[in-house]
DNA sequence: TTTATTATTAAACAAACGTTTAATTAATTA
DNA sequence: TAATTAATTAAACGTTTGTTTAATAATAAA
């Protein structure tokens, strides 16, 4: 009952948060004990507690640190000014971004209900935000008369939803590699706004992919 | 510790599951206890036992439910031969369908995960018959030539991730009905496949909805 | 080197969990 | 009407839950 040789707070804590994010997106929140993050870990449960105050502070902490993470990777980017050039750059790199995190999202999205009123809040705030970024470009789009008079709200909601979406199927041994998906996807995505022409590439060609 | 006057057993198993799926729906079924449903029906959590053998038969049985629903409801359909049509057709199907039944798509899409094998194999084995009608109806778009040179496995999740997605953002109250939102998304979908006209609306046409 | 702090443990807490048992009464069948 | 079956309950079962407490050894600071 005493403190382990080598032992230093910065490796735990990362391990403890691996841990929890792979147990809590395999089996949801709910379904995993404290008991079962700290045997994965090999730990005492107990020692948990040196680095979060509440199984719900765990969760808060992993689904902050997704969002932020991915915000921050977004302010990052530099996007083209042209309406179309920018949809496909967003769509790139919303796949570009998820593929590898698919325990994340699924945890964002599955896991946000689990957590109290305020934390809720604090990230929902954090997704809207993602989110507005996608909805300006189209409401560019539309201005510029480059895409159709589509409703940029739903319509981002609806692209989001699709992109999303890949990281339930997404096998890196399918037939299709990462950026042959993100190729596949930009041309959907851009065909279903309406964009007729970009770079040179008709939209309507029958040849794509 | 008695049977109640004017018990009827249909009805109380219809309450069960009915409340199951409420709750399940909104706190996950590891977080949700029987004798939270048990009180929601107003029943000892013992009378539950009367009904399902165990808590995760009482999830088999409704996803279950919900699934063969489901494609029954799509068999009775009746569909165009024009694939455009056909098309348009399934997305306003899927639309109507699913809008009312928010809690059982969040369930089967989020509440896989914890069935045990034999019934997770079941119920993936009528999600893919559901996606295969889809499949093959962009498959004979692309050969008649109405449709780009898509993948339609991957059209065909990447439609589904979009329209499935409505159910998460959809208020009865806000700016669009459902009509408006089958018709908007329709166009969306054939778009994005690229079929180029549908009953002599030009798809590409700049005033829709 | 001594002192203070940090990281960890074993053990225990009350509460909640899924499920079972045995008893009991309403409804149905003979 | 008598016998049987169906629907329900109160109470209890052993387990597991998130969390706390007190002790202890490794490390860092004085």
């Amino acid at each position: 009952m005493a403190r382990k040789a080598g032992t230093n707070s910065h490796d735990t804590e990362a391990q403890i948060y691996l841990a929890a994010r792979n147990l809590f997106a395999r089996y949801g929140y709910a379904a995993v004990s404290m008991r079962q993050i700290a045997a994965d870990v090999g730990v005492n449960q107990a020692a948990l507690y040196h680095y979060t105050a509440t199984k719900q502070d765990l969760l808060a902490g992993l689904l902050t640190r997704h969002m932020t993470a991915l915000i921050a990777a977004l302010d990052e980017e530099d996007f083209p000014n042209d309406p179309s050039q920018a949809l496909d750059h967003f769509t790139r790199f919303h796949i570009r971004y998820h593929i590898p995190r698919a325990d994340e999202i699924f945890l964002s999205y599955m896991e946000l209900r689990s957590l109290d009123a305020d934390y809720f809040a604090a990230i929902n705030a954090l997704r809207s935000q993602y989110e507005h970024v996608l909805r300006d470009i189209l409401e560019e789009g539309v201005e510029s008369g480059q895409f159709s008079a589509i409703d940029p709200v739903i319509s981002a909601m609806a692209i989001l939803s699709m992109l999303t979406g890949i990281t339930t199927w997404y096998n890196p041994d399918g037939p299709m590699n990462q950026h042959e998906i993100e190729t596949y996807y930009s041309r959907l995505v851009l065909r279903s706004v309406g964009a007729s022409l970009y770079q040179g590439q008709p939209v309507e060609e029958k040849d794509n992919v």
